[in-house]
DNA sequence: CTCTATTGTATCAATGTGATACAATATAAA
DNA sequence: TTTATATTGTATCACATTGATACAATAGAG
């Protein structure tokens, strides 16, 4: 998958207000930022509707009956297909204005949503969750009736964005940075096998900094949590890196 | 202080659940865990209904024109009269069945707020932040019409708690510490002045561990961002320990 | 003046890390 | 077959940090 495929996906418009706020909570919203690491950089999933230039994050409603966690569980359910992603909420976006941006507004009136337009333009409380995914084994779908276009992007390659999404992804990057520290949650970025290279290059994509390849070997292997395998080659006249995976059983005892 | 210390203020009751829809958010609320550090512990503030045995956390609404931090931060200067706060966001508690606790409905059935019991014991979405003062310089009022007593409790010593506070103050805590070890907040809980074993205890009792005293002084001189001042005795028959204080500049161009 | 309790500081070993060098390996080219 | 080249695996040195421990300095009590 290269950085600038997309999807386009057509869907049906028949949501009202008083449809959403018999259902959802009317204050509350989720968004979430899904991470993913490929072509040797962290990508964010961006949405966009038809009507805009500017891109925003995936979102969604919290059912009334319903926890929020479930509610994001769902939500990124609904887009993958997927049950058992890596899911964090990081940041809760509270700020009074946030979903009066005028590019958004502008969107949703050229989009013809006039009947749940003013849901969509209410004021809400954003909880926002981020998520860890290997994407090129996903095939992504979205429910929402104002979505047209979703593109996996290279963090350090953001658009113009609605709302307060660009702060959101850049609280989200923080935080990915320091739960990588702590724990072992590369894995879900990653296939199953992998070099020491690829993880390296994770690590630098995550951190945005160069790091010195003896080192950085030596800090992983004293963690005590890879499995060497085999080894792959790419057919380049050099040595073969090994390959490696996360040892189940050890990242278990360790944090996380 | 003592941590037995209560204050009981009497309170009018005259908010009814119209009035409250009208003007907050009607699925968000706030909740606010309050830590202080005196009698060489951490001390978090707990409200209690004059009809419950159970103890809450001190919390809010919010106004509908108004951001979810400056909430925070009027309830807090409402309850402290105190403006210049240290707040963090720390979590969101979402659990759709986390206000129906039998015991908080009960208690405020018996407390005759027929007019507001609704509203309060409606689904809320809780956002909680972690304050941190200087507790012997304050003088706390609560505005409630609910809140018969408040009580500073050191954190090992938690009495029965309403609602998910249990879990929301045990997740404050854990994020102090970590908070602890990247940021100079110690300084929000400590008076302008401090001793070295002063320091030393206010991290045992954040960590909840003993800690080597040469060690921790020489990790704490080495962050150069404390200044030596004079010294300070207490009068015993042994050597006096200098006293401190943090040099503002220096705080500054660390982290925070 | 000695004893005791506490604080300030030094020292040593173990550990972790940046910088650097060098050995091992897989292929291409001579 | 040999040599050159690119990359990976590993070792080494210097330096900083930290736990454990020892010892010196100080402020009274007796």
């Amino acid at each position: 998958m290269t950085t600038t495929e997309t999807f386009h996906i057509p869907i049906p418009v028949h949501v009202d207000e008083t449809m959403m706020k018999e259902h959802f909570l009317t204050d509350v919203s989720i968004n979430s930022v899904l991470f993913s690491y490929h072509d040797e950089k962290l990508h964010v999933l961006l949405l966009r509707l038809t009507t805009s230039d500017h891109f925003m994050l995936p979102g969604g409603f919290i059912k009334k009956e319903e926890d929020v966690d479930e509610a994001a569980i769902r939500n990124l359910e609904e887009m993958t297909g997927l049950d058992q992603i890596y899911l964090q909420q990081f940041y809760v976006a509270g700020n009074a204005g946030r979903t009066c941006d005028p590019n958004a507004l502008d969107a949703f009136k050229k989009f013809g949503l006039q009947k749940i337009e003013q849901w969509l333009t209410d004021r809400k409380v954003s909880v926002c969750y981020y998520a860890l995914v290997n994407s090129p084994e996903l095939q992504l779908k979205v429910n929402e009736a104002i979505i047209c276009e979703i593109k996996w992007t290279p963090v350090e390659e953001l658009p113009p964005l609605l709302f307060d999404h660009q702060m959101v992804i850049d609280k989200a990057i923080r935080r990915l940075q320091l739960d990588m520290d702590r724990k072992v949650i590369s894995t879900y970025l990653l296939n199953e096998t992998f070099t020491m290279p690829e993880l390296q290059k994770l690590y630098e994509a995550v951190y945005q900094e160069k790091l010195t390849r003896s080192n950085f070997q030596r800090r992983m292997l004293n963690l005590d949590i890879l499995e060497r395998l085999g080894k792959r080659h790419d057919g380049g006249s050099h040595r073969a890196p090994y390959l490696y995976r996360f040892n189940p059983s050890k990242i278990e005892m360790v944090l996380n």
